[in-house]
DNA sequence: GCGAAGGCATAGCCTTGGTCTATAACTTTG
DNA sequence: CAAAGTTATAGACCAAGGCTATGCCTTCGC
């Protein structure tokens, strides 16, 4: 079946009548009546049984229509992206990010280079670590921002900056010192750990082996924004990126640094042989200045 | 962007060369060339940077190509369904189906419909049961399966027989009787429940709760087969269908039936106004005496 | 350095898918 | 019974997409 036919016999099924299917699609009515024809002629059966003039879907158009309405509307989506890029002035750029930092250190990006360059347009999806180098290669996105490096050498990876893990605790949270925190202050603590949390879990749950603190981790969260609720209602204390600390809108908690900072590089990777490596180049050169103005301004 | 356009340019993108893609495609290297070319020309922009009479994929293209590596594959699909309809000699039914009744009833009921008439040919998909009426309203199946009634007046269903709720214990679980189980043996007892149990579970926690029976749900599970799985492991009891009951392979676990029996109707839904009603008639009589069939022969 | 091989593009020709207008036949409705 | 709705057919036309033949450019091997 060709696009048209597919189109046509969507139309049609949908309105239950060529002549309707026909003003939608703003045609005459004997070119869907011909089109129609033709496609079941060449599909060697019959989409709809005509009675006294007038169309009933038969079993085998059900069960196309399945198929074909999940087509069509991707089609549609595709029509948009075309029509998208089509009118794009600028550069273009997908991001592909952690959750933890599409809240505010990526918008804060995106809003400081469309300053710079108004022409220019962004997409954004969220990814976890695991996710991101896969996604690059098979060029669903042309940058990814997350904790860490590459390891393919297929890609390049520039450090940003880094991102500190600190501990998050409910107001007033019994025991906790003035200014910096021991992180032995975690072992036998009520503890809101995270699932898959990638280089950050890594390096806590490796610094924590080290000196063989063990907290009692009373929940596993799926999602930093359901850690951090936990811990304003008091039901443990939890460390998270400072990213994540400073996006929560919770204010039943309160941040702290630790004596000996847990500190994770904020890496930029892309493709190596991307077809806009100047595009590449000064979106980098722009996020490295931002996510710097930023850390500085936290401390 | 055109079907054959589309087609072509997943082909291109894959391939890396016109001339390879137009021997996958089995045509002339000048036709793929014509209608990549016209393919850019009508979307407005490049879709591979000609460089020394190679091709490079531009941003674009990159950007397009998730997306039409999708539909390229759906329209694959489809046009193999397309070829199974024009080769059905018979007549053709899409199942809806509870899971548990889609391992032992219905591949029953389909192996005595195929001797019947080794023409037809069928469609299995499991549904739950709230999804079975809106499964059937959108014509996505022409026969639902599961506990209970239609609650709908474009739909017409058919009790086929009777699926009794059985206890379903570890070998040598500690204190049943010899016979019949009476309900109130599931007060306190380690149970293994079910989520989103349908009718099922609606009859049972009904029943449960008329006579004040509370048991004690150590376990929720969200399958079948992981209760059935956990009973035999000795968890705890459980309670569910009798063709779940028998579809099991686990031989770690023990069968009662119950003194006052609680019983759900098999029911068979389908459309009013479907077009192929002799089939579908003849279909439910099908089932209807399999069922009976097997609901004698299981006692 | 030159010829062979393989890549892409263009030109000219043909088939067919899809559009239109005009018209006919049939059903339902007022 | 006429009016308004439906689908189907006929004939003309244009554009999409296929083919062969050919030319040009790059790369590779001798």
């Amino acid at each position: 079946m060709r696009l048209r036919q597919i189109e046509i016999f969507y139309h049609v099924y949908r309105e239950g009548s060529i002549s309707s299917a026909a003003r939608e699609l703003h045609v005459s009515q004997p070119s869907v009546s011909k089109v129609l024809r033709y496609a079941e002629d060449q599909l060697g059966f019959a989409l709809f049984r005509r009675d006294k003039g007038r169309l009933f879907a038969t079993p085998a158009a059900d069960e196309l229509f399945v198929e074909i309405e999940d087509i069509y509307n991707r089609i549609s989506a595709f029509d948009r992206t075309t029509q998208n890029i089509r009118k794009r002035k600028g550069g273009h750029i997908r991001f592909g990010v952690l959750p933890s930092l599409s809240l505010d250190l990526l918008p804060e990006c995106i809003a400081t280079m469309r300053l710079a360059d108004p022409e220019m347009s962004f997409e954004v999806t969220t990814l976890h670590s695991s996710e991101m180098n896969l996604s690059l290669l098979e060029k669903r996105c042309d940058i990814c921002i997350g904790f860490g490096n590459e390891d393919d050498e297929r890609l390049s990876s520039q450090r940003l900056g880094d991102a500190e893990l600190l501990l998050v605790a409910p107001f007033g949270y019994e025991g906790i010192p003035e200014g910096k925190v021991d992180l032995g202050f975690l072992h036998q603590a009520d503890f809101i750990g995270l699932q898959d949390s990638g280089p950050a879990g890594v390096l806590l749950s490796k610094s924590m082996a080290d000196r063989q603190i063990a907290p009692h981790e009373v929940v596993t969260a799926h999602t930093y924004h359901i850690a951090l609720s936990l811990v304003s209602k008091g039901v443990g204390i939890s460390v998270v990126d400072q990213y994540t600390a400073a996006s929560s809108s919770e204010n039943d908690l309160t941040k702290h640094h630790f004596a000996d900072p847990l500190i994770l590089p904020v890496c930029a990777v892309s493709h190596r042989d991307s077809q806009q490596p100047e595009l590449i180049e000064s979106c980098l050169a722009a996020l490295s200045k931002v996510v710097k103005l930023m850390s500085s301004s936290q401390n």
